[in-house]
RNA sequence: GCCCAGGUGGCGGAAUUGGUAGACGCGCUAGCUUCAGGUGCUAGUGACCGCAAGGUCGUGGAGGUUCAAGUCCUCUCCUGGGCACCA
């Protein structure tokens, strides 16, 4: 055995050891209990980024583990390929988003390759792949055929100078990005799936996942099913098509409280109060700049005008003015909302702005009239100025009330969802085209099959005008006065159902077959938090879609969700004479401390030059505080930086980056190693005999079985990587404390070593794999069954008891581990320091909390 | 603005069920080893008081519940994630 670690040969020699014996290659056992472990794909953007790192091998790490317990294991990887990145590559550097998009697949996978990741490269694919994303396309002609799909106008971000479609995060503080122009709402006919059919159920069906509960609280607010009251305002002076103006409420006891009416800038009734008053039309106008997102909307300022109409409430018949508000889009509900402004902040605040009468109806408990002078009472109470409604509390007033309206035909109870249906087009070219065409008389159909699969053209010239897929008459040009649909698929489709593929990638004649029951649902899926409405929700719409279409079993795809943290890093700037500022990498900054290690300047290497220390923020190009994966490995190895990144945080919170962190991880293999080499240079160990251990190697025993035990539970349970690498620190601390060469001194050390390599093993897999077979093993370590805990081992013959007095620590006591209550109790209070502190004080109680304190109460 | 998290030594973090706050690592200090070190080893390291024994304070802030609170409750401040066309 080599003296020094070298971790370039031990990581070869590990790598072609798996790829020879195809250690990963999954294949369906029915007799074999299976372990879907799924890492969410990567965009394949140009290089891994530590972000990637740390989400795949939390992934490898729990697949290995699974592995050593016998599990047969499937861990595939492929690509999240279409989306806006590559058409802004090709904008940039003119190069086609298919060719940019390949070559950086194939520089990702080697680094993949280099990290030692136990994939199935056998079931790999890319989503820009034909034989991907056909079958996307057909089983979007067979939702069409069930009524799933279905075009309505939508809004969105339009850029008029470079007259196209904007993304969201293409619209900065309203204008477009590149142009620089002030962004407009526009709307246009779009392809939805109706993912509020299944609200109910994707509501429902989290009660079956074991998911963080943050994740399941943040889809249930998104779904946000709530029960409430449709009701009618009737409109007299509008006409007939327009007389009856509907809004939902879920606060129907405010309802004698309401004030006016906010309706859309395009709902019909605002329409028609433009056509007759130009003011109003350039205010609808107005209401139309700016972005889409909610956020946007949310933070804007809040701006009415009165249509002149009014609406009769619906009880009272007392006639409100009906506003347009900006701030009630069309798209959502009906387009009109019921204001009361003493009950709600935002109706509140409006109605302040345009000074809008304020009517409270709703009193606290104990009757009292709130003050709204301030702001809006929205807490439940009883019921007040509301004739007979008067008094009652909400539910009674709820039922009432909607009774009423029923009674009336003005309303009835409806539940509601704020999920909406789910916009499924672009108007871009990187993306899988959406099968469908048109005729020249205006009929829209899907596809038929023998018409499927849609192609992208892959030899395009892109620019910043739009997709060019618009232009190409070779491509959308179907002869007979058909034209192809030039719109693309949400690239949100394609990460929805690509877990499924993996069970049967190679399967060119059906979307899925059998195999998908066989591996699904994905035992742990592991992915950024940032994913937890959207990405989740879609994917578990298409996976019940699947289903009702006889294709998976399950209900759901992903049994156990873990959402890893971001990377972060220190940044350092100087500020540039422009205002701007100039960012430098860690690696070229050096930081000053003062002898307690506090930070007291930092300076660039280049000029030594203080530079100005930043915030600590996610790893980014634009604050250059990356770390480049690629030159970690070639310095420290993959182990180093997987030990790292695993030991440095939990998986849920953020990693801030450390690159002394990463040289304590190298240090600590490097000691593992010496470890290792210095125990099998004293020569081979006897067999444990239980009864003949003394203190110190009982001790070293029960320390090594302790340490199975909490690392089979932080792996395998509570996932917490770094809790179990600093158990085995420990270990590897007491392992170094015992110089014993006796033979039973060297066969305790030989278990503690053999725990440490095998514990240590699913996260620095390469270099256990050789001090494996150093130790002497014939088999290799990838194939060891993970370790046992021996109960009888762990067995202590005393106990540490923390003493308290009044709750605040005044002594230990070390006493035998079956000390009874009352010799506990006794050494506790003749305890030299416990007697000064209850001296002069009477003794109300003794607390005794088992194994672990005695709390003795005085006064 | 709305929804969801998180704030613990100089730093990353530990404390799993209300029961000894600071495991493990980094950094720092001292000493030893080595021709040398960006090596290895040993010891120390929350703050304050004290020669020591020991004591006081201490988990973003303010209250509260409890024999006992980092952990539970109320309010509040700050940071991060998401908000439907970034992936």
């Amino acid at each position: 055995m080599e003296a020094q670690y070298s971790p370039a040969s031990v990581e070869r020699t590990a790598q072609q050891f798996w790829e020879k014996n195809r250690c990963f290659k999954a294949i369906e056992d029915a007799n074999r209990e299976k372990y879907y472990c799924l890492c969410m794909f990567p965009y394949p953007s140009g290089k891994l980024h530590i972000g990637h790192v740390r989400n795949y091998t939390l992934g490898d790490v729990i697949a290995r583990f699974q592995r050593m317990q016998g599990k047969n294991v499937l861990q595939p990887m492929g690509w999240d390929a279409f989306g806006m990145p590559a058409e802004n590559a090709a904008i940039k550097h003119q190069v086609a988003p298919a060719k940019w998009t390949y070559s950086n697949i194939a520089d990702m996978r080697d680094q993949l390759k280099a990290l030692g990741f136990g994939y199935d490269w056998d079931r790999e694919f890319a989503t820009c792949d034909l034989d991907y994303y056909r079958w996307e396309q057909w089983f979007f002609t067979r939702l069409v055929e069930k009524g799933l799909v279905y075009k309505k106008n939508s809004t969105v971000n339009w850029d008029p100078v470079d007259q196209t479609v904007l993304a969201n995060e293409q619209v900065i503080d309203g204008r477009g990005w590149r142009s620089g122009a002030k962004v407009e709402r526009r709307e246009i006919p779009l392809w939805f799936l109706k993912i509020t059919d299944y609200a109910e159920e994707l509501l429902a069906d989290l009660d079956k996942v074991e998911w963080p509960e943050q994740v399941k609280t943040m889809q249930r607010n998104w779904i946000g099913k709530s029960k409430g009251i449709e009701l009618d305002f009737e409109v007299p002076d509008v006409g007939e098509e327009l007389r009856r103006l509907t809004v939902f409420t879920t606060r129907p006891d405010t309802l004698m409280g309401v004030t006016y009416v906010g309706i859309s800038a395009d709902h019909p009734i605002a329409k028609r109060a433009g056509e007759i008053d130009p003011t109003i039309m350039e205010f609808c106008k107005e209401c139309r700049s700016g972005g889409t997102s909610e956020a946007d909307l949310a933070t804007m300022e809040k701006r009415g005008m009165d249509t002149g109409y009014v609406a009769r409430h619906p009880i009272t018949g007392a006639e409100v003015p009906i506003y347009i508000a900006n701030f009630v889009l069309m798209e959502y509900g009906t387009g009109a909302v019921m204001a009361v402004p003493a009950h709600d902040q935002r109706d509140w605040e409006f109605a302040k702005k345009y000074d809008l009468p304020i009517q409270p109806v709703i009193a606290d408990l104990d009757g009292n009239q709130p003050d709204v002078s301030e702001g809006a009472y929205t807490e439940h109470g009883q019921l007040i100025n509301s004739g007979e409604f008067d008094d009652m509390l909400f539910d009674d007033a709820f039922t009432a009330i909607a009774r009423q309206l029923e009674k009336e035909e003005k309303g009835r109870v409806r539940i509601n969802f704020r999920l909406r249906d789910w916009g499924i087009a672009r108007q871009r070219y990187w993306g899988a085209p959406i099968p469908v065409k048109y005729g020249a008389e205006g009929e829209t159909v899907p596809l038929t099959d023998d018409e499927l699969p849609v192609a992208l053209p892959t030899e395009v010239e892109i620019d910043a005008s739009g997709s060019p897929l618009k232009k190409m008459r070779t491509f959308y040009e179907m002869g007979a006065g058909w034209t192809r649909e030039t719109d693309t698929f949400d690239t949100f489709m394609e990460s929805s159902w690509y877990y499924a593929r993996f069970c049967c990638s190679d399967n060119q004649e059906a979307m899925l077959d059998g195999r998908a029951n066989y591996w699904l649902p994905v035992d742990i899926y592991i992915g950024g938090i940032e994913h937890a409405i959207l990405h989740l929700l879609y994917a578990r719409f298409f996976h019940k879609l699947m289903r009702d279409f006889g294709m998976v079993e399950s209900d759901e795809p992903f049994q156990r969700l873990l959402t890893q943290g971001m990377v972060i890093a220190d940044t350092y700037y100087r500020n540039n004479e422009d205002g701007s500022k100039e960012w430098f990498n860690p690696l070229d900054v050096t930081v000053e401390r003062d002898e307690k290690g506090n930070v007291t300047q930092a300076t660039l290497i280049a000029d030594g030059e203080p530079v100005t220390i930043g915030g600590t923020e996610k790893m980014s190009k634009s604050k250059n505080n990356g770390v480049d994966p690629q030159s970690l490995i070639n310095r420290f190895g993959a182990d180093t930086v997987r030990l790292f990144i695993m030991f440095a945080a939990p998986p849920e919170q953020s990693l801030e980056w450390s690159d002394s962190g990463v040289e304590g991880a190298h240090r600590f293999l490097k000691r593992l190693w010496k470890i290792t080499f210095d125990h099998i240079q004293h020569g081979e160990p006897g067999h444990i005999v239980s009864a003949e251990l003394n203190d110190a190697q009982r001790e070293l025993r029960r320390k090594t079985h302790e340490t199975i035990k909490k690392c089979t539970d932080d792996i395998g349970r509570r996932t917490t990587f770094n809790t179990a690498i600093a158990a085995v620190m420990e270990l590897t601390n007491a392992l170094g404390k015992l110089n014993d060469d006796t033979l039973q001194g060297l066969a305790v050390s030989r278990e503690a070593v053999e725990a440490c390599v095998i514990l240590l093993s699913p996260i620095t897999p390469h270099i256990c794999h050789t001090l494996w077979q150093e130790l002497g093993h014939t088999t290799a370590l990838i194939d060891a069954p993970w370790p046992q805990v021996d109960e009888k081992a762990l067995k202590r013959d005393s106990m540490t008891l923390a003493v308290q007095v009044n709750g605040k620590l005044r002594a230990k006591l070390e006493l035998p581990a079956d000390a009874d209550q009352v010799t506990i109790e006794c050494e506790a209070l003749s305890h030299e320091n416990v007697r000064r502190h209850v001296e002069g004080k009477s003794i109300n109680k003794v607390i005794v909390i088992p194994g672990k304190l005695v709390n003795i109460v005085a006064s």
